[in-house]
DNA sequence: AAATCTAATTATGCATTCATAATTCAAATT
DNA sequence: AATTTGAATTATGAATGCATAATTAGATTT
C-alpha cells in the first residue's frame, strides 16, 4: 500500500493540528458534491471512493456520516449513500432560512463592523460591479459570495456563520443558476447597491430587510430553472 | 403479494426499518448529553462507552463524528472526544439565531397553520398555564417546548425545524435554567399569552417580533446563571 | 525534593476481516 | 416469452487487529 503521500502536505497547512483522514475526506467529498463532480442523486459506492482516495473504508464511512448529518448525502440502510437530490421544495425551504440568517447577520454587522471592515466590503462591491460590467460571471459569483460572507463574519457570531454555511452548502449548485438572465442580474446588482448603502449608513433594520428580500428574489430567480423538476 | 402488504403498513411506528447502530448510538449519546448524564467538558473515552453500550468502536466512532458535526462534542486529534462546554459566548450566539428562526417560523405559521392546529396550540398553552399555576416546572418546560415545536412544524418548513432543533440541542441544558425566578417565569407566561394571541389573529409580523423578543428575554434570564462562568 | 527525560501503558486512527443484507443473474416454471 | 424463484455475487454494517500518538509513571539527575 502506498500510504506515504499524507506526510507531504504537512508543512504549509495548519501548523499544529493536521486534519485527520475523515475530516480531509469529508472536506474533499463536500467540495466534490458542491461543485457538481458528484451529481445529485448519484449513488456513492464506498469501494469506488476508497480506491479514488486510496484510503480504507473506515474513515470514508465516518466522513459519509458527517456529510449525511449536514444533509449533503442520504444514507439508506444497507443500501449505501446517495448525493441528496435538491427538490424545489428544498430550495423553497432553505432560501427563507438563509434569508432570516442573513437578515440577522446584517443587523448585527451594522452594529459591530469596524469602518475599515465596511470599507473592505465596499471594495469587494466595486470589484463585483466591475466583473458584472465585464460579464465575468464566475468572478462575480465569487465576489458576491465574499460579500455575503463578510457580512456574516462581520456579525461577530461564528455560530451564525457556520449555520449559514451549512445550509449554503446544500444549495450551492442551485445558486450558480441565479442571475443567468440579464434582467435579474442587473436587479441583483441594484440590490447590492442598497445593501452596501445600508451597511455604510449602519442602518441595521434596513439592511436586514434588504437582505431578506434579496434572498427571496434569488429564490424566485433560481426557481425558474426548476420548472422541469 | 406479501411484499405489497408489508410496504403498505406504514402507519405504525417503523417496524421494518430498524435503525443502524451508529444512528441508535448517536441518539442515545445525544440524549445523555442533552439531559446532562454526560456533563459538559467531560472526556468521553471510546472504550468506556463501548462497554456501556456493548458495541464495538466502529459504530461508536461514527456516532461521535456525527455528534461533533452537530457541535455536541469536540474531537481532539488523537486525544478523543469531549462534551462541548457551553460558554456565555455560545449562548449569546445561539439564542439570537434561534430567535431569528422562530420569528420566521411564526411568520410562516400564521399563514399556513390550520385553525385546528392553532386550536391545538391553544390547548397546549392552557395546559402550560395550569402547570405554571401548579408550580410544576418539568411539565411547564415540556409544554413550553411543545408549543414552540408546534409553531416550528406549523411553518411547514421541515428544514427550519431541523435547523432549530440542532441548535436547541446544544443549549438544551441551559434552557432548563431559565424561569427559575418567579418574576421571569411570570413574564414568560405573559409573553406566551401574546404569542398565542398573535397566532390566533394570524398576525405574522407581530408573532415574529414577539418570538424574537421572547428568545432575547430567555437569553437574558439564562445569562444570569452564567455569571460565574 | 523538584524537575526532566525515558520507558511503559493507554487510547486513538486506520486497515483489515467477518457477517449479513441487498442486488443480480440465471434457471425453471407457467 | 415473461415472470418468478433461488443461488451467487456484491456491498454494506460491524468487529477485530495493528500502528502510532498521548499520557502516565518511574527513574535519574541536579
Amino acid at each position: 500500500m502506498l500510504m506515504d503521500a499524507n506526510s507531504t502536505t504537512e508543512a504549509m497547512a495548519s501548523p499544529i493540528s493536521r486534519r485527520s483522514l475523515h475530516e480531509e475526506l469529508a472536506a474533499r467529498l463536500r467540495d466534490m458534491i458542491v461543485e457538481g463532480a458528484l451529481p445529485a442523486g448519484r449513488k456513492v459506492p464506498e469501494r469506488e471512493l476508497c480506491e479514488t482516495f486510496g484510503v480504507s473504508r473506515t474513515p470514508l464511512r465516518e466522513a459519509l456520516k458527517v456529510l449525511a448529518s449536514e444533509g449533503l448525502v442520504t444514507l439508506n440502510q444497507n443500501r449505501g449513500a446517495c448525493v441528496t437530490a435538491l427538490t424545489r421544495a428544498d430550495l423553497e425551504e432553505v432560501f427563507p432560512i438563509m434569508g432570516a440568517l442573513e437578515a440577522l447577520s446584517g443587523s448585527l454587522a451594522c452594529a459591530r463592523m469596524s469602518d475599515a471592515e465596511i470599507e473592505a466590503v465596499a471594495a469587494l462591491h466595486d470589484q463585483m460591479v466591475r466583473s458584472f460590467e465585464a460579464g465575468d460571471r464566475p468572478t462575480y459569483f465569487k465576489l458576491n459570495q465574499a460579500i455575503h460572507r463578510a457580512i456574516l463574519l462581520g456579525s461577530g457570531n461564528a455560530t451564525l456563520g457556520a449555520t449559514h454555511q451549512m445550509l449554503a452548502g446544500r444549495i450551492h449548485r442551485a445558486r450558480y443558476m441565479a442571475n443567468d438572465d440579464a434582467a435579474r442580474w442587473r436587479a441583483a446588482i441594484e440590490e447590492h447597491e442598497h445593501i452596501l448603502a445600508a451597511l455604510q449608513s449602519r442602518n441595521g433594520p434596513r439592511l436586514a430587510a434588504i437582505l431578506s428580500d434579496h434572498l427571496r428574489n434569488k429564490l424566485a430567480s433560481v426557481m425558474r430553472h426548476f420548472t422541469e423538476d
